[in-house]
RNA sequence: GGGGGAGUUCCAGAGCGGUCAAAUGGGGCAGACUGUAAAUCUGUUGGCUAAGCCUUCGGAGGUUCGAAUCCUUCCUCCCCCA
């Protein structure tokens, strides 16, 4: 894998970079489709290449494993030829799962006993047990296992917590660095800064990551219920450590707004479940603001669903139709909302490269942010 | 013509003397959602000059301190037998 920076922002610390990895190059900063299970919900992969244009997606270790099994997706030749997506492709440890699930799981030094939601049968999850699943998924990148603390976390647990998941990181990295991938391609191994909410906590972490010389670094344990002005604290630190020439991965980040000032702190990477979530939950983001197409007042609004939206469902598609069809339970509904909501969230990523490029990143942020958290 | 059953708040459907403005589900309206146990979850859903009051359980009348609940009668619908 390789990272090269094409543009600085002079009033922030925003970047304008490209990946390349074996499955093709990635612009930054980029926002990363989640597709947990091998598909991003409701969306055809057509959709995601041709109208969306994801340049990359993400996969989950802990989903996949479960479902649809290693010997699937062995027999298959990795995730990408299973589910026909030649893009990059990255996957999420389970570490988010030791958040989540939390009850479902044990927790011990040597790794997390994980009771399966879908039939309660038992699996442990240790470091090199996830590097080997990420081996036989054949994800372009893949993420170091850790543990994803809550919010509020006290500190001597958040200090615990993050101890154990440098010493998990290191076991990664050996089990990483002795064995190749499966089926001819390079993987890349990004560490994970934790430390929940504490300054000392998560400089300590993001030194400790950079140590690692990875082809890139994640920021985890944020976007769990802390104030957004702590997030952004918190992740302005972290990028001040983390090498300026690797790419920055805020995991699980976020809403539009967070995105836009994140990148200003040098974020160069994203997912979020959120574009995907809520527009199956009738809630669609757009540059003038939030809509919940549900909501009464659309009913008669024969406009185009974002006037201002580039992907086709945008123009061709009513509001009032949109509606119809979430208020009928209509399939169609989930389909149209995910595809504006996540063609919404690469516009937002590619304008703001676009900006960086132009020297113009700053003053269109600051312009932009103001509208997308209003109420339409 | 004879016998039986039923009419409840937007709908379906509980309740069968006071704790009933009335369970539950649906529908409606609104909210939440941040490395996906999520096409999920939550709130609300008669009116008002709201810790109270008013109008509601097919219509009218009655019994009772008190009725959606008991009685009389009328109306409507359903089933069975001729």
């Amino acid at each position: 894998m390789n990272f090269t920076i094409e543009g600085l922002d002079q009033e922030t610390g925003a970047r304008a970079g490209t990946i390349s990895t074996a499955h093709g190059h990635i612009e930054t900063p980029i926002f990363m489709p989640v597709g947990t299970g091998g598909t991003v919900k409701a969306v055809h992969h057509k959709d995601l290449e041709e109208s969306i244009r994801a340049e990359i997606i993400l996969g989950n270790t802990y989903h996949l494993y479960l479902r649809p099994g290693l010997d699937v997706l062995t027999e298959a030749g990795g995730l990408h030829r299973f589910m026909s997506w030649n893009r990059p492709i990255l996957t999420d440890s389970g570490g988010y799962q030791v958040y989540s699930l939390t009850h479902r799981r044990k927790l011990n030094p040597e790794g997390v006993t994980f009771q399966s939601h879908i039939d309660g049968s038992r699996h442990f999850f240790s470091p090199e047990k996830v590097i080997d699943i990420q081996r036989v998924i054949g994800a372009d990148i893949i993420m170091a296992f850790d543990e994803c603390t809550p919010y509020p976390c006290g500190h001597d647990d958040a200090r615990k917590s993050m101890k154990m998941t440098h010493d998990w990181l290191d076991r990664c990295c050996v089990h990483f660095d002795k064995f190749t991938g499966l089926y001819g391609h390079e993987q890349s191994l990004f560490p994970i800064v934790q430390g929940s909410t504490y300054k000392d906590l998560r400089l300590d972490s993001a030194r400790y990551i950079a140590d690692c010389n990875r082809d890139g670094n994640a920021i985890g344990g944020l976007s769990v219920g802390e104030p957004k002005a702590l997030m952004y604290e918190m992740t302005a630190l972290v990028c001040e450590v983390l090498p300026r020439d690797k790419p920055r991965y805020l995991m699980g980040v976020g809403t539009p707004e967070n995105i836009l000032e994140s990148i200003g702190l040098g974020v160069d990477m994203f997912d979020c479940v959120m574009p995907t979530r809520n527009a199956r939950n009738g809630m669609l983001f757009t540059s003038e603001g939030i809509i919940n197409i549900r909501n009464k007042k659309w009913q008669s609004d024969h406009q185009p669903i974002d006037a201002s939206g580039s992907v086709y469902v945008d123009q061709h598609h009513s509001r009032a139709y949109l509606r119809h069809l979430f208020v009928a339970g209509e399939m169609l509904g989930p389909m149209i909302a995910t595809m504006h909501n996540l063609s919404f969230y690469l516009w937002l990523v590619k304008e703001a490269r676009r900006q960086i490029l132009a020297g113009t990143f700053s003053s269109w942020k600051n312009g932009l942010t103001e509208r997308l958290s209003r109420r339409l």
